[in-house]
DNA sequence: CGGGCGATTGACTTTCGTCAACGCGTGTGG
DNA sequence: CCACACGCGTTGACGAAAGTCAATCGCCCG
């Protein structure tokens, strides 16, 4: 946790405008009109810088905005009452935080910024009065969660039926694919996240993440060199996921 | 797939009072105050019945309704793009199908039921139309879709992180205790699904189900006979789950 | 009563986890 | 500027857990 000052993050009330923010194509709340968008832009009651290391939200502590993500990188950690740990997901720019705080008004996962990152604060009674008011926003906000709901689902078959090899192959296509929509390479990345914390996502131990990738390397398929890591053969990548039966 | 009629299901455009409803307590919708309810009501555009094996509906079928079960059974599979197929979960009376059908207008899971059901079906644009008027429901639903999010990571938590033994357990006692809520007994339970829909659901093969299901009951904890289990050491089918680090 | 699906059990194989040693790279402090 | 330390990553040897394949059993329903 950094130290480098009393308060977690840094905040700026600075009025931002959604309606020329070039997050805008991927930004969760991007599909509205021009007359909407002026509204949304109330929403954001806030942003706030978290430097690497830093935690955005803990578990349990009170609930009361969604975060959008303008820059950086974050992982979402989930803790069972008797302490068994788990990354639950890693987000970048123009994905939300916070959505499972909903239900208790209390966050039930911690967010944690891997590399520096920018957030828009959205203050959740707003959301709520102002898509009282506007059924785009309220249809929107909707199919946010049931995004998150499918996105869940997906996980779970990766977690319930594939093998180590499945998992990691998956893994990678779906942050390069992510990645690329944001403008990156479609075949190259850099890792913001330990092999630990890889191997909590997919369920598997960091030893196994390490021969996993040593053999995705081997074969060709991928070239690794610590968090670097470009596709060679995404062919080859997507045929192993391919369910045999 | 039943052969009994047309239709897939039984349709009844009788109308219900949700106030008089005897799942008040326990169904999604039943915090509202009595004079929400009387608009709640108009929600239910029809009731269904679902035969054993039938589907309430498929992956890829237009969305447009949520279904609030009644009574009966029933589990969701989903299947991905090149064809596994996994158990997402088992629902009961009082819960809810259909929230992952929201983002792209289209079910994504199958709900079959495994015993003969009956379900309230809720029309989708209603329940948009209505908890734009009713501050109270829009809450409700956010919530309903929330505790969906946080559910599913609970069950990713399971998937990531336990062995076959502790998955069993907490498979049990999340069913026993919902089971209880709904006052049937907190000790015994008369499994719905097969083996292999547990396993598919809990990440297993049947044979792992089968052969844990006759570890705890060579250790005295549960009683298994076929599909009927009695829990008999509740505390140590809770001791098996605790995390040990 | 017989057929068939589901459940159980056994023997063997595969996959992954565990434990341990070592290597690489970065950042810091002498 | 170099040396060192520490965190992270890799690799190997071994063991444990779960998967696979196969045989058998038993219950339920026609």
């Amino acid at each position: 946790m950094s130290e480098r000052m009393d308060t977690r993050t840094h905040l700026s009330k600075v009025k931002v405008a959604c309606s020329k923010c070039n997050l805008r194509s991927s930004c969760i709340l991007y599909d509205m009109n021009d007359a909407d968008m002026l509204r949304i832009e109330e929403l954001v009651s806030a942003q706030r810088k978290v430097f690497r290391g830093d935690s955005l939200f803990q578990t349990g502590e009170k609930f009361k905005a969604l975060y959008v993500i303008r820059s950086g990188f974050f992982k979402t950690t989930f803790t069972s009452p008797d302490g068994r740990e788990q990354v639950m997901g890693f987000q970048m720019a123009g994905e939300m935080l916070g959505l499972d705080g909903i239900v208790n008004d209390v966050y039930s996962c911690d967010a944690i910024a891997l590399e520096d990152a920018e957030v828009c604060e959205l203050n959740f009674d707003q959301i709520e009065e102002l898509s009282h008011q506007l059924i785009g926003l309220q249809r929107r906000v909707l199919k946010i969660l049931s995004l998150e709901i499918f996105n869940d689902h997906s996980v779970m078959l990766l977690l319930g039926s594939m093998r180590a090899e499945e998992r990691l192959a998956t893994f990678l296509l779906s942050l390069v694919q992510r990645l690329h929509a944001r403008g990156f390479s479609p075949t190259a990345l850099v890792l913001r996240m330990t092999r630990e914390e890889i191997g909590s996502y997919l369920g598997m131990k960091l030893e196994t993440v390490s021969r996993t990738f040593s053999k995705l390397s081997e074969d060709g398929i991928v070239e690794v060199k610590q968090r670097h890591v470009r596709i060679l053969n995404p062919e080859a990548l997507k045929q192993l996921i391919t369910f045999k039966s």
